[in-house]
DNA sequence: CACGGTAATTGGATCGATCCAAAAGCGCAA
DNA sequence: TTGCGCTTTTGGATCGATCCAATTACCGTG
């Protein structure tokens, strides 16, 4: 068989091109732009990945060829035969809480400048869907997963990604305590210092406000109230757990105050679980006629936006959801890379805000010209 | 040729358990599977495709099989061949924005519910950013895009899509009026009735105050103030631009109120561009011991939650933000399946939220036992 | 001029599914 | 027995890239 080599002959009797009756105009393969620029698939592909096995010269011609014809490089066919494929799976619990939304803001920044992308989904706190979803990404071969568990997940779905070979990263939760990668902030140091506070202020009788869901952030939070009061002798025994709104929060006003069968004291200060149940708590006194900071000192966590628009503005504890965002993706990342590398745990640092919901140091309370308009209060 | 039908003896002479030496356990494929099932490979293609015309006692055994070796269906290599690879692209400008975090919920949503998964982009109103983000959808081979296009886009860039056989909803806003699908909130009509709203409380000198990016969204609810206030013969000149922020809504107050060299009267009434515009003029008056309600009516748009938290809680216009995610995402889903079907428009309504902040119609303005407390103000 | 060594390029096999035309199995009538 | 139609199954060929072993080009040396 005589072999007909036509590659000094660009364009010219390629089979590629033998259908020229226009029906489908769509995707420019890498022989097509191997042929244009008179080299062979190979080099082209070596081009595509920047390796610097190829010549200058040719690299440029083929990069011209490619920009010529409109070439689209085609990851799917990539991945079917590499190993990568350049996305992750992100899994958060509640996407319409702005804290999440946040974080995922923060790992598509990292990922972008990465070159990857991320697939989203909404677990809503639900564990079946958990499953589908990271079934879901199993089928896509996502190179691994950031999972903000959802309440009531089992541990043993962290061995079944280990099984998969499914790099994983726990992120502002974790269902297990074992050694795994994991990305959060330090919600007990962050509750400890917020109840080192009020008690500062004189407090010595505080209830522990919010959250029915078991998890890693719950047990976490609720330890930090237990640790400071413990060392200062006080009872750690007030703890009335609700759901996680605003309602709920709001409710909890006539727990807290009228316990007309109560043994022990009214607690002066609510240490919230969150800003949401803070927020819902100070709407519910004021429609007693009551106000935080004066008849019951209020204390949130997170610093969303609203908690510096509350009037009185919440004191509370700020985690910055972004940069967990961050640090999660670049971990992953790490892990990705180095899947059999040890462990990391990045636990960054809460900051206290001191706003007016629980007696300000300087007790202006509520009043005109709000001394409050620092920067950092304004998006 | 003989032919060595083996297919009533599993796993005896496949030549795929020829390497029993286990470095590779990952990737059981199709063929393990039929091979497994006594079947060809086409028959395992047909039943994961749920396909008629396989005999159902064969289904049943096949599905076995996969079950038995815990096969996993590669996406990737069915995306090569097929047309579909059920992904698509969701590009926001601010995911930081709650709005855009519900709005993703509601995509997401229905995603789930059709086998559909979503890659998530925020482009931080950047238009490089988007068109990266838009070049890597093709890379991966999206079957769609939902678009919340960045200020500053292009109408090119549409055309581009097209040219690309990319079906693309645009959510929100748009960026060219042409028949293109569509899902949004009808924004004039929003900014309309909450205009009338302010002049049938008497307001007859009313400002439209925020907003800087050019886009449909500004466009719109401008549009709703001017068509509002002509109908009732008053002027529609008091129009103050400035970011999205709380910052530059505070810092509105001056410019609203002391109006030394100005000819024209101060106005009594503040119609913002959304909720963050108009929190932050809250808090700028509070600021200078002026109260909204009181000393100048506001209004916002969005009814994001901290409109009914603040005080005086904001008279607003809702839009259901997931809703609109919902149909963009199912819009999109039939443009995939049909793509040469007519354009949709999808325009939802919004709701006229009153609250306190402009006057209320019983003037009990701030004051105690708060009559608020409604179901839907408590998330 | 043959030779070794490096740099650059190449063709065939491959990843794991789908597509499609063809074939096998089967019942039934001529 | 043969032929026909129907249902069910099947084996290449294929999608568009990567991997790898092998080849070619080129240059300085002995």
């Amino acid at each position: 068989m005589a072999k007909p080599r036509d590659s000094s002959k660009p364009g010219s009797s390629k089979p590629a091109s033998s259908k020229p009756a226009g029906s489908k105009p769509e995707s420019v393969t890498l022989t097509e732009v191997a042929g244009h620029a008179g080299v062979s698939r190979s080099t082209v592909s070596l081009v595509l990945r920047g390796s610097p096995l190829v010549a200058a010269e040719t690299r440029e011609r083929v990069q011209a060829a490619m920009v010529a014809l409109g070439y689209i490089y085609n990851r799917g066919a990539a991945n079917l035969r590499a190993a990568r494929t350049h996305t992750v799976g992100l899994l958060v619990c509640e996407l319409n809480n702005p804290f999440y939304a946040e974080l995922t803001a923060g790992v598509d920044d990292v990922l972008d400048t990465e070159g990857f992308v991320a697939f989203i989904a909404n677990t809503a706190e639900q564990p079946e869907r958990q499953d589908r979803f990271l079934q879901r990404m199993r089928e896509h071969n996502v190179d691994g997963v950031i999972l903000c568990p959802a309440a009531g997940t089992q541990p043993e779905l962290l061995d079944r990604l280990d099984r998969w070979r499914l790099p994983c990263v726990q992120a502002l939760r974790f269902v297990s305590d074992q050694e795994r990668d994991y990305a959060g902030v330090d919600y007990q140091a962050g509750m400890e210092t917020v109840t080192e506070h009020l008690i500062s202020l004189g407090h010595r009788r505080i209830a522990f406000v919010g959250g029915t869901l078991d998890h890693s952030a719950y047990a976490a939070r609720h330890a930090g109230f237990t640790a400071a009061m413990r060392r200062h002798g006080l009872a750690d025994d007030l703890v009335l757990r609700c759901p996680l709104t605003r309602r709920s929060g709001a409710e909890m006003a006539d727990h807290l105050l009228n316990r007309p069968q109560a043994q022990t004291a009214a607690p002066t200060a609510a240490l919230c679980y969150n800003d949401v149940v803070a927020l819902g708590l100070m709407l519910g006194l004021e429609a007693r006629g009551l106000r935080a900071g004066r008849d019951l000192a209020v204390t949130g966590f997170d610093d969303v936006p609203e908690a510096a628009l509350s009037r009185p503005a919440l004191t509370t504890v700020a985690t910055s959801a972004r940069q967990i965002g961050q640090e999660a993706a670049r971990l992953l990342l790490r892990r990705i890379a180095d899947p059999q590398g040890p462990p990391e745990r990045i636990i960054l640092p809460s900051r206290l805000v001191v706003r007016q919901s629980c007696g300000a140091p300087s007790d202006s309370l509520g009043g005109a010209p709000s001394p409050s308009l620092h920067h950092r209060d304004l998006s």
